[in-house]
DNA sequence: ATTTCTGCAAAACCTTTGCAAGCCG
DNA sequence: CGGCTTGCAAAGGTTTTGCAGAAAT
């Protein structure tokens, strides 16, 4: 299957508008390693279809993280969050509210990941930031509010 | 000893001066737990000294950033960076000039720490996402050079 | 024909910066 | 006193929003 097709399909699966930008962001997207800002998708994008805008981009990545084509490096970007540097610790993050809990490094059994390893690339280690994604009990309500809602 | 001169003592080694902005910013801090952002840190001194600037804020953390006293949770919130959404891998972060690196899931042995856990406050996990935080080899570069040419 | 999408421009954030006045050592 | 720090206001960067015209179903 082409990517094209693969890309008429999503969008009929989500019951979205298949567009000249949209198909164009979708391909370029695939071509870009690494991990892209949408400065660097635009610049990118720009190429193929030099009047798209930069908020057709930002409206279109928004689509695609909320049907899983992309996904955030971050789901802290919007502002910084600081923590006070202390006990070694994880985070459960909720996907949906953004909420962050902290989670001890011994319960999740992160502890030892770097003990001993050598990383690609010469690169040394300090320390380890694990985020455990997910929905948290509060959203889970909601969420099964919402589709008793939905079902009636 | 206590919370004050823990402070005092901090800014002698780092050679700062001790003002009352940053005594009771570092209290204030001390005393929110959970991970807060500049403007929930603003707030909360401006109880204690309402007449307090923002940009004060924001100069501060900086500065209890670097000295370690606090940790930033994400070290992308600048701005948002998307990835597509491939095969399971984890990040190799820069903490000086924040690029990201790949490295498979099982390269970092940490394709199992979800397997048969269960997650305080009914959690659901989703995905696993494991940042490891360290210097990069042309950090590492930059800085030999740097000490090198201040020793000089 | 209707609904959805685009491009533009303006607005809304969040964060940084320059500078004069004030505080610390 | 000299240098660092503050508060203010303005600027900078990123992202969102409202709307009229265009495109898709």
């Amino acid at each position: 299957m082409t990517s094209v097709q693969t890309f008429r399909q999503l969008c009929e699966t989500r019951g979205i508008a298949v567009t000249h930008q949209r198909q164009v962001l979708y391909e370029v997207m695939q071509g870009m390693d690494g991990h892209p800002s949408p400065e660097e998708i635009y610049a990118e994008v720009r190429q193929k279809i030099p009047a798209i805008s930069l908020a057709t981009v930002y409206k279109n990545i928004h689509l695609f993280v909320a049907s899983g084509v992309l996904r955030e490096v971050s789901l802290h970007h919007g502002s910084q969050r600081v923590e006070m540097n202390e006990r070694e610790h994880h985070h459960l993050v909720c996907s949906q509210c953004k909420a962050i809990e902290d989670i001890e490094a011994g319960e999740l059994g992160a502890q030892d990941l770097l003990k001993g390893r050598t990383l690609p690339g010469g690169f040394v280690a300090e320390r380890l930031s694990v985020d455990v994604i997910g929905v948290c009990s509060k959203c889970q309500q909601v969420d099964s509010r919402a589709r008793r809602a939905f079902a009636s």
